[in-house]
DNA sequence: CGTGCCCCCTGTCAGC
DNA sequence: TGCTGACAGGGGGCAC
């Protein structure tokens, strides 16, 4: 579910109440989520502080050590229903219904500054603990970071020229660029007037700058608005994100085009929901 | 190697 | 009121 908006918002609504924290007593509630064993993610958190608080991709990733270097990165992957949840001590809030992995936090004197809870209906989150160079090697496994600076159009294009695949799949591949899913794709492709199954290498490179200068513009006001709640995301404060009422063709099946009022179409291809003006992104085999 | 398909799992909703 | 099938923001594995 959650993609790089998402990611980003739990990021930054978990910065504080984390960091400077220490982690301990964690249940493993559901070790399916857990990658490398549930004993040696108990033993690798206990007594870590919490330096810092990141998101790479899709992924929101916290920077511990037992001194004062980052000497483990815990990296959270959030599925298609993961939330990651920050509680207080003693919030009267109704407890989770699906938890997988609660971990407790002190504060540096040691008293309890609450959990954090990883929650996960389906189970498809991930969590894994890695060491600095484990690390290093998965994040280069990733793509590049579409709203860096450094991310040029020129990237995008090149690698779209490279493939024979659909632009959509293209996008969706985070060894592409990270942390792009189905909702940004569809409403990017929308906006640069891209039909999701055009193939990448048919894509001239102004219509490549045009998707580039699109998915970045969809992401910056995704992330303002704190995500897009369907159904299961939630911040790291249980919120809901409100990017889903700015959507301009992603589940809207049959609702007038934003531009010319024609019905959006949804398509489906490797096994997913592809939404689509076909007015304003004609299909390239049409 | 690149690509596409299936599957992991649970919950929800539409249609009968 | 069930029951069944379709579908859901992701990604790993496998066959080709």
């Amino acid at each position: 579910m959650p993609e790089l908006p998402e990611a980003e918002t739990i990021a930054r609504g978990l910065r504080v109440p984390l960091t400077g924290r220490r982690l301990s007593g964690t249940e493993i509630l559901h070790a399916d989520v857990v990658e490398g064993g549930s004993v040696a993610l108990s033993r690798g958190l206990e007594g870590r502080w919490v330096h810092r608080v990141d998101r790479r991709g899709k992924n929101v990733v916290l920077g511990l050590g037992r001194g004062p270097r980052v000497d483990r990165r815990l990296v959270v992957n959030l599925g298609m229903s993961g939330r990651l949840l920050h509680r207080e001590p003693d919030d009267g809030a109704p407890p989770p219904t699906h938890p997988a992995v609660r971990i407790g936090l002190t504060t540096q004197e040691g008293a309890s500054a609450g959990s954090l809870i990883y929650h996960d209906p389906r189970r498809f989150g991930r969590l894994r603990l890695l060491t600095p160079s484990s690390y290093r090697a998965w994040s280069q496994s990733l793509g590049p970071e579409p709203l860096a600076p450094t991310y040029r159009s020129r990237d995008l294009a090149e690698g779209l020229a490279r493939s024979i695949s659909p632009v959509r799949s293209w996008l969706l591949d985070q060894r592409r660029v990270a942390g792009v899913g189905n909702i940004y794709a569809n409403e990017a492709l929308f906006l640069a007037g891209i039909h999701p199954g055009t193939p990448s290498a048919s894509i001239p490179g102004h219509r490549a700058r045009r998707l580039h200068r699109a998915l970045r513009k969809v992401l910056r006001e995704a992330v303002e608005a704190r995500g897009t709640t369907l159904r299961d995301y939630r911040t790291a404060q249980g919120w809901e994100g409100s990017y889903g009422g700015a959507l301009r063709v992603y589940g809207r099946e049959g609702a007038p085009c934003p531009r010319c009022r024609t019905p959006v179409k949804r398509i489906v291809f490797s096994n997913r929901s592809a939404f689509l003006c076909p007015r304003c992104q004609p299909d390239p085999d049409a």
